[in-house]
DNA sequence: GCCATCGCGTGACGGACGTCACCGCCCCTG
DNA sequence: CAGGGGCGGTGACGTCCGTCACGCGATGGC
């Protein structure tokens, strides 16, 4: 899980090693809050290792999880393109080696480097994309075939082949995933009881192994 | 509801004639599509004048709105960035006249005007923003506060004084209110009628007149 | 090694909302 | 002007999920 140099993210090895030279390496640790919602967004973070989570609460204690970053991500960006305050809470989920960069030093670095600019414009319309999908999952199918939606993603983007199954480690509690997928800590669970009674997964702490993908997929997809 | 005018929009006078020079002027009847969910994005399109709905539909037929975009908008702008097909359909609610660049054409616009791409950036985070945000608001309360507070909103946005309430005369109709808040028409419906019971509002077709703003504001963020 | 704590599973209960069905009204069209 | 369709308002019914409550095993700190 230790770096293994520099991440894959959307700066090539060039652009990297100037955005070094702007920020100031830092250490978070796990659990460790990078900021806070409602806090001036003065810096931003580019992740080098471990992953950091995005989210809101609601007023009623509710969390919604709005992005998992990684290695190669950005985390706080907005508030330096637009100098509003942050507009959510970004927390470690494990020990995460970071770049600060003062926002100014951000702004600066982007408009001497136009190409990175669109790219950067490239990250944020995928970012846009990627909110607009969740509104729709959101309002589609019931919590069951949610999880089972969420849990696919994940383990195309980082479950490991584990003999006849894919294996999820879960960085994140069940109650995260809940918050992901829109429900409480119970319904998720139940959800995932169902699933594990017709044998498609198993559960652990912190882990799920995907036994039948296929059959999740198809679930995932259910009408109802 | 005719033009006055050059929009307000994120450009100057003087940006917006250079994209002039780039784009070609088009008219679109109102519930003309302009273009559809799936489509190769090869244009976007600048709003001059009227308003455009952006939508997507669910597998089940359900619509979810995303966004209503004014004069001085941009309209398909994502497919422009990154290259990839249309997210979501787009719909004219009005009369709409526009400028329709092509993707080339914006690409080398944005890439010979970097303060442009500066402003670009800062739409697309807004635009994040106001995703996130409607993350959270479809989770916090029940459906008479999430359509308590949309038309709160929508009356600090293009609400107009008349006498003693603020009238908000609905380019929609109740069923895209519906998308809008997520919920179903019957379930709206029976939200604003609880909210007429209450005295703080009267419908007609097309029109919501609100009476009573800060006691809709006030149910708008209670807990339950 | 022990005990508090955390993460997970599950039951009971109630309510809010989706679904289906029908109706009336007003606009628009022919 | 007459008919039809779009839009809005409601009722009945079922159900999924949120809330509250409890139990259990694993973990990790002391």
């Amino acid at each position: 899980m230790t770096g293994t140099g520099r991440p894959h993210g959307f700066l090539t090895g060039d652009e990297w090693r100037t955005l070094e030279a702007a920020g100031r390496p830092r250490r978070y640790r796990a659990r460790q809050r990078l900021f806070r919602e409602g806090e001036p967004g003065d810096h931003v973070i580019a992740v080098l290792d471990g992953r950091v989570k995005v989210s809101v609460q609601t007023r009623s204690g509710r969390e919604i999880l709005l992005a998992i970053k990684e290695p190669g991500d950005l985390v706080g960006e907005l508030s330096a393109i637009d100098g509003r305050p942050r507009s959510a809470t970004a927390i470690a989920l494990e020990p995460v080696d970071a770049l600060v960069v003062t926002a100014p030093a951000f702004v600066e670095f982007i408009e001497g480097h136009p190409r990175i600019a669109v790219r950067l414009l490239r990250t944020l319309a995928a970012q846009i994309r990627d909110a607009d999908r969740r509104s729709v999952d959101r309002d589609t199918g019931d919590i069951t075939c949610r999880v089972a939606r969420r849990l696919v993603d994940l383990a195309e983007r980082l479950g490991e082949h584990r003999g006849s199954g894919v294996e999820v480690t879960l960085v994140l509690g069940q109650d995260d995933l809940a918050a992901w997928v829109g429900a409480t800590r119970e319904a998720t669970s139940r959800a995932l009881g169902r699933l594990r009674a017709e044998g498609w997964l198993t559960t652990a702490r912190q882990r799920i192994v995907l036994t039948d993908l296929p059959a999740l997929r198809r679930r995932a997809s259910q009408p109802a």
